[in-house]
DNA sequence: TGGGGTTAT
DNA sequence: ATAACCC
């Protein structure tokens, strides 16, 4: 549970309905009492089976059929119809066919066009307020206090009656598995147990800060500033598979994720500064264990990054080669179900600016000194740090 | 369980 | 570098 929730989707008397003018066909809104301290508003947007209604945009013919998202062997997602015939989220596709033979199937393992509709609806809702956050793909908190604090204030010099705003707590949680099975441990299972269990306890057996924060959401309280999230903070691209055993089965999928990322970072136009390989090694029945090595990325590479695609690649390939075999021992046998590859620390472009000591320092704007071990020198004391 | 993300330690 | 959390 990322925060207090108030109203289930589409009870609150102001919330869109299916195909209310003006409001997007798939919002759901919620208000959510900030707490007691200070009185905010806070818009909850929460956007039901996101990918398959991207899908059903690009595919109207979709629409009236039963629709379920596949990644690999899962129905990640369905659409209302699917849901009707029994279909869940996260459902094996085996499962799903069996509960629902019409079920159409839609490949849903590239993100791509999920992630530009998830960030249209983002910046539509900066438009309100530029206090957005974003959570996951389809979640957005939107921090509306200062809008309704001016509306309040107009509607109160035009005719001064009274307006409330209210909403509706209620205690769902899933607060996250780890710690549920901790609270198990100390006899809590319930709202209420945890409401009622002992703070000191508490903050001895989970620390001072799990503790504090999800006692006070078990109230509903919740005052953590909705912050705004901005450009993404990395990117990644990851595929899974039944078995990679081969140094030259993984390069080349580290090559396939690789090069989607540089199209990704290219279009971004920020420069990462780290890379990072992720791996899952297969283990019989061991829930969730990734690894990870992580490097910076070497400055000439990075200056090459914005331009060029291709000379990249190899270079790259090679430092992600590097930290592969820094985790698997390729001289014995190996089975990896996971690789992924991580691009983060994203720095602002340098904004060169004509005339000043940066542009003649900046191999692609300028054509003199680049080379010279003067400049170089030069570049590394002064640019990376802008 | 996919293919992503974030923050804290 | 990993753990834990979110979707």
């Amino acid at each position: 549970m990322k925060r207090a929730e108030a109203g289930e989707a589409g009870s609150w008397p102001g919330a869109l309905g299916p195909e209310e003018p003006g409001g997007l066909p798939w919002f759901h809104d919620q208000v959510v009492p900030a707490g007691s301290s200070s009185s905010r508003v806070i818009v909850h947007v929460d956007l039901d089976c996101f990918y398959a209604q991207v899908e059903m945009i690009s595919n109207p013919e979709l629409k009236s059929k039963p629709l379920g998202v596949q990644q690999k062997y899962l129905v990640v997602t369905c659409n209302y119809e699917a849901r009707k015939l029994g279909v869940k989220k996260l459902m094996n596709v085996r499962d799903a066919k069996e509960k629902c033979p019409q079920l159409v199937l839609v490949n849903g393992e590239d993100l791509t066009r999920y992630r530009e509709m998830s960030y249209k609806v983002t910046e539509l809702l900066e438009e309100f307020s530029p206090v957005v956050e974003r959570l996951g793909f389809d979640e957005n908190f939107v921090d509306l206090t200062e809008m309704v604090e001016k509306r309040l204030e107009q509607l109160q010099s035009d005719e001064p009656s009274a307006l409330t705003v209210s909403g509706h707590v209620y205690g769902n949680q899933r607060i996250g598995y780890k710690t549920t099975k901790r609270l198990e441990a100390l006899g809590i299972s319930s709202v209420r147990d945890l409401q009622t269990f002992s703070s000191k306890i508490l903050e001895k057996e989970l620390g001072i800060s799990v503790a504090q924060r999800i006692q006070k959401l078990s109230f509903g309280e919740d005052n953590s500033p909705v912050t705004p999230s901005g450009p993404p903070q990395s990117f990644s691209e990851e595929d899974s598979f039944k078995k990679c055993s081969s140094e030259v089965e993984a390069k080349n999928k580290i090559e396939e994720l690789l090069a989607s990322l540089l199209n990704r970072v290219c279009q971004d136009g920020r420069k990462p500064h780290t890379i990072r390989l992720i791996i899952r090694r297969y283990s019989s029945e061991k829930h969730y264990s990734r690894e990870s090595r992580q490097c910076p990325i070497p400055s000439h590479i990075i200056q090459k990054l914005g331009i060029g695609n291709y000379d990249v690649m190899t270079p790259m390939v090679d430092v992600l080669m590097k930290l592969f075999r820094n985790m698997v021992n390729v001289k014995m046998p190996f089975h990896l179900t996971l690789l992924s590859v991580c691009f983060c620390n994203l720095k602002a472009l340098n904004t060169a600016k004509k005339g000043t000591i940066d542009y003649y320092l900046t191999p692609s704007l300028s054509t003199t000194s680049r080379s010279g071990k003067h400049s170089f020198k030069m570049k590394d004391t002064h640019m990376e740090d802008f």
